[in-house]
DNA sequence: TCCTTGCATTGACATCCATCAATATAGCGG
DNA sequence: CCGCTATATTGATGGATGTCAATGCAAGGA
């Protein structure tokens, strides 16, 4: 049985797009879903992602984000790798560089789980 | 001065709304978005805030939330007292019990936060 | 006054996490 | 082939976190 990671789960529209507050969820979603606010629950990833978003091109290279969030470089790959994991972020490599964007619909896939019905 | 607390800024309407995919988010407005982020970013408190939002009238007590998550009576006011502290929850006691209640906006604020402007 | 009930707090413990220095890897220019 | 650049990975470390047992505390009933 294979199973699915959270970046599958993303692409694939299986996601859990319901509001968490028109009925209670179950302990599955719970994890999928908490597994993603966290990833955005760190100060330094958030300010990654905003960044990244706001970029000209909607994409930056690590080199580009080190300076902004005053963080080593291992640091900022680290961040990077889980923001992707999530399933918020893309990695394309381009010669040395790697560049970094936004998964389309992520966010607002998120921002969905949290508004009110009504 | 005075240092107001996430759950002053959260109802006096003064919290971050606009989107931070529209342009690069300040390191403070991350921190306290983060701080809100990293509440909902665990499985036992997303069903904790679930189920008191579609439990009847909108509120549950400690009592009726231990059972449902399968923990611990202290680790679930523990969990409750995070949430609360995040301008997620409100806590209203009545006799022996503490009833618990959604933050009303609260999580559509947070929501704008991650839609995209257009 | 005592006992019971519902909840909060404390202390302890195991685990996870953010960070950095050091190192490894990979692509490109000379 | 040799460095240089950009990035990823590893290892270590201090601090944060989720959990429970034990305890404290307040309200209500006998």
């Amino acid at each position: 049985m294979k199973t699915l990671t959270v970046l599958e789960q993303a692409d694939c529209c299986t996601s859990i797009c319901s509001p968490i507050t028109g009925e209670a969820i179950s302990a599955s979603d719970a994890s999928t879903l908490a597994a993603r606010f966290k990833a955005i629950g760190d100060p330094t990833r958030l300010r990654l992602l905003s960044i990244v978003a706001a970029h000209e091109g909607g994409e930056s290279c690590v080199c580009d984000l080190t300076a902004p969030v005053g963080l080593s470089q291992p640091t900022v790959s680290h961040h990077l790798k889980i923001l992707v994991e999530a399933g918020l972020l893309t990695r394309t490599k381009r010669g040395t560089w790697s560049f970094y964007a936004l998964l389309p619909g992520a966010l607002d896939s998120l921002a969905s789980v949290l508004q009110t019905p009504a």
